[in-house]
DNA sequence: TGACAGATGCAACTGGTTTGCAATAGCGTG
DNA sequence: CACGCTATTGCAAACCAGTTGCATCTGTCA
């Protein structure tokens, strides 16, 4: 897992680069993160972290996880349920696509549609500063039920 | 504004069709959607309407809200500010460009990147039930104008 | 006009997120 | 390594959009 250390370290560095201060429940919440490969929300990740540390609070992740947006480590999204989901931000951009009855989180990416995006704010004469796309869909069954895939 | 006039009636059929009472506080937010040509929400809708009938409550805006949006009158967005806004829906399909700087809401739609979506979907092995897609951006100074920019 | 289920206003409540405050603990200094 | 300054934490209270229980009121239909 030195992909996950590694991610660890990232954070860290751009928290020290920001002058702030490396403290257990960062390291953490950090831990935690790096090692996420779904998207958790604020609680999900508390609970995993309060695993860890009996003594963490539930504020010190929400003030822990602004911080990180704001240093551009992590990503924050909001889906249809509106609670807030974060997933670090060291992987190209993509979208999201939600799976209606599971819920999981599919990600994405599609150069043909962010292409389309720019043209047609290019076209309202807007430059385009960030953009939200999500899918909704339900699984349709394997047409040919070959085995495999996934 | 006849215009306003048979979408107040196009509401209020949808209602009775439902089986629902038309009261006096439904008839007002009704109107109060009708006129709107902005995306208001539940306290827009409610300072709009109280102006005209200051026994009015909040609550019946939500429980109003909620009901229309079952009945498929009127669409809800919730935006990255998180609160809901409505819209009618007496109009065809259409996704949101929204001025990051004044918060002025632009719509438009793109058979192209519907199609696009519908693929992308499909290709990962799911029927799109719906999306949601928004673009944020920042307008650009008209391009004959001089004036030197960025 | 009367009866009754549906609708309303109010206040209390919810769930996610934020914040004030006193106590704690990084981190640079001596 | 101990010291001190300030950032950070835990806790509880506060916040905010939205929802709900309940007693009262009012459409609607006979």
């Amino acid at each position: 897992m030195t992909g996950i250390d590694q991610r660890v370290a990232g954070f860290e560095g751009q928290l020290r680069d920001a002058g702030l201060r490396m403290t257990q429940q960062r390291r953490l919440i950090l831990r935690v993160l790096a090692e996420a490969d779904d998207h958790p929300d604020a609680k999900g990740i508390f609970t995993r972290a309060f695993a860890q540390d009996p003594t963490l609070s539930l504020s010190t992740v929400y003030r822990t996880m602004k911080l990180l947006e704001t240093q551009g480590a992590i990503e924050r999204h909001a889906f249809e349920d509106g609670v807030s989901r974060y997933e670090h931000a060291d992987q190209q951009h993509h979208d999201h696509l939600i799976d209606v009855e599971s819920g999981q989180v599919v990600e994405f990416s599609s150069p043909e549609i962010e292409a389309l995006q720019a043209k047609i704010a290019a076209e309202l004469g807007y430059e385009i500063v960030r953009h939200r796309l999500e899918l909704y869909g339900r699984k349709i069954p394997a047409p040919g039920k070959r085995r495999g895939r996934r």
